[in-house]
DNA sequence: GTCAAAAATGCACACGTGTGCAAGCGGAGT
DNA sequence: ACTCCGCTTGCACACGTGTGCATTTTTGAC
């Protein structure tokens, strides 16, 4: 059994309430009884309950995270800078995986409210609306990162995907391509949306028309639903000069693809990601991306949600704070000027 | 304020005791009573307080997880694992990374006993022993997964890396391979000995000599310092013909380093990676590599602390379990025979 | 030395849940 | 009618911590 304020109480001779008071650092103990207590603690190895400590205090110390997949490497570097922030601050991390499973989503917010987390953060791009709305009325607060469905939610953390695909169609259109399509995932909701309009926005800007065919979504965003999803610009007649992919690893896939169809990139097509994964730079040819600042993402929701639990007293809660972050785009080796037609 | 047994009991007209065992499905209680309460804690929406019922029963359903970087890929996959598992068995996860940083170990150790975890397991490489004492000597059960003091600790899953390095080894030496280098990361501790060792056991039984030059280590395990532990073989006036790595993101590194240099893998140079991650499919040309079960052995760690808190009656808790795991050989492109010399 | 004010400490209850024990109730057997 | 028994339920305390309030001790001024 652990070493309890009354193991201490009764080695340091006081009652567990001084004991109590000393070390929370309550200023109506004398500075020698704290002092004499703390050294007891310190002996006894004394750790205090958490469990007896929210009982009475209604805090946990404790945040709830739902991720989508752990291991996934865009979701695990923001998943660090949560930790990072949260840990700094003394709070420690439920992480659940929901795999976009309704049934699992369930499980997990019957944990989280049963170990009453003080705050959740989202960072899956689709979450059952009903499960989340059983946290919010119950009093806990929750911040939501790159979801689909941001709108639903007072407090976001949200990536500005759309300038973001922006950049890189014009980074490809001032290279000279007119003939770009995209690849995207089907399953990721908004993100892919906001993707797909950027580029749309930037084409209709410099009078470029997209053919529907230009236009492919595929059910998931990694490597082999890249592979699977080239397959459909492979069979075009009038093939695109310039591939924007939904995420890097489906360009990754694309490349294997590419390569496997003995067509040279970015010599006969260029192929963008988007993210900046760790292996975009060591792909072959490294791969041009749009840098999210993934770790500042996971950082700032932290930062969020924390801010949501110890409300200024002056301005109370935000009623709604939504933040949009800028990224950077980040020009490597798989994008060239589009081949000469002769 | 959430909804307790009082609330629940008040509204069914019983008494909280009632109510309690009533939901813990106590046969003392009548069943349609127990019913009733039932129905009424559903319509309360009633989440019992995990903080209150560890109070008494001494057993939070958490489990701490210790893992050096969340964003490792190896080690995320082992994460999920674990999820998979522990969720599975109504267990929840304390995710904590420690970035191999003596000081963020504490600060974990320190929350994970203030929240009085039922469980710990360590997947990081290295961990202080003076913080994992204190958890044992308070009755926490670790586990710990591909450590490198693993005989420091009664249980333990370990993947059969000597095993893996010789599949490896002998499979280059059957190519014809008779200059084999192996490229290491000394932070890795026992891992890298370990593999170390299966590649000079192999050689010996085949009768050729390893160079002392042939040997290198360097300190990390990401595609950086795969690339930077490259030249120290370009260097060399007799290369080696097939480069064995610590893992596949040095791997990575050393295939990024070796196209930039002009080397022709695997024609002028094999090289083989370890772990067998998401991306090694993906390189170029398809890293060959040695997959280590990585979901199987998040997966057997956590049924291991499992056991280890609801030891058989019969047998009581093993004194000892050390589980090795045993993965395979995946030849893919980045081997071949070694270049005919003239 | 007295007394009041201030400082330090202890008492007792609360948080939400689980459980040993006693108590209530109804029915069966004598 | 009385007793005994089994089935249900309530009472009361415990888990470890925090805190309002009463209580004790110390301090300081006269």
């Amino acid at each position: 059994m652990a070493t309890t304020i009354k193991d201490i109480a009764k080695r340091a001779g006081v009652s567990h309430s001084t004991v109590s008071r000393a070390l929370r650092g309550n200023p109506l103990i004398s500075d020698e009884t704290s002092e004499r207590i703390r050294l007891v603690a310190r002996e006894m190895s004394y750790h205090p309950s958490a469990a007896a400590r929210s009982l009475k205090t209604n805090q946990t110390q404790a945040l709830g995270v739902v991720v989508s997949n752990i291991d996934d490497p865009f979701f695990s570097e923001i998943l660090q800078g949560i930790e990072d922030v949260a840990q700094g601050e003394g709070y420690s991390l439920f992480i659940s995986s929901s795999q976009s499973d309704t049934n699992r989503e369930r499980m997990i917010v019957q944990a989280m409210r049963e170990h009453r987390v003080d705050g959740v953060i989202i960072c899956s791009s689709s979450f059952s609306t009903s499960q989340s709305r059983q946290l919010l009325e119950h009093g806990v607060p929750i911040v939501v990162v790159n979801n689909q469905a941001a709108e639903d939610y007072r407090y976001s953390i949200y990536h500005d995907d759309v300038d973001g695909s922006r950049q890189i169609t014009r980074y490809l259109i001032e290279l000279g391509h007119q003939r770009i399509a995209y690849l995207g995932n089907s399953l990721s909701g908004r993100t892919t949306l906001d993707r797909l309009s950027g580029l749309q926005q930037e084409m209709e800007a410099a009078g470029l028309p997209i053919p529907a065919e230009y236009i492919h979504q595929v059910p998931g965003g990694e490597p082999e639903h890249g592979l699977a999803g080239l397959d459909h610009f492979l069979d075009l007649a009038d093939r695109p000069t310039a591939l924007v992919c939904f995420n890097d690893m489906m360009a990754i896939g694309v490349l294997k693809g590419l390569q496997l169809a003995g067509i040279q990139v970015p010599a006969e097509c260029s192929v963008t990601g988007f993210d900046n994964i760790v292996f975009s730079v060591f792909t072959n040819p490294p791969l041009t991306t749009f840098d999210q600042p993934k770790h500042y993402i996971g950082a700032e929701a932290a930062r969020l949600v924390l801010d949501l639990l110890r409300p200024d007293p002056e301005k109370g809660a935000p009623a709604l704070k939504s933040q949009t972050l800028k990224g950077r785009l980040l020009v490597r080796k798989s994008t060239a000027p589009p081949p000469v037609l002769y």
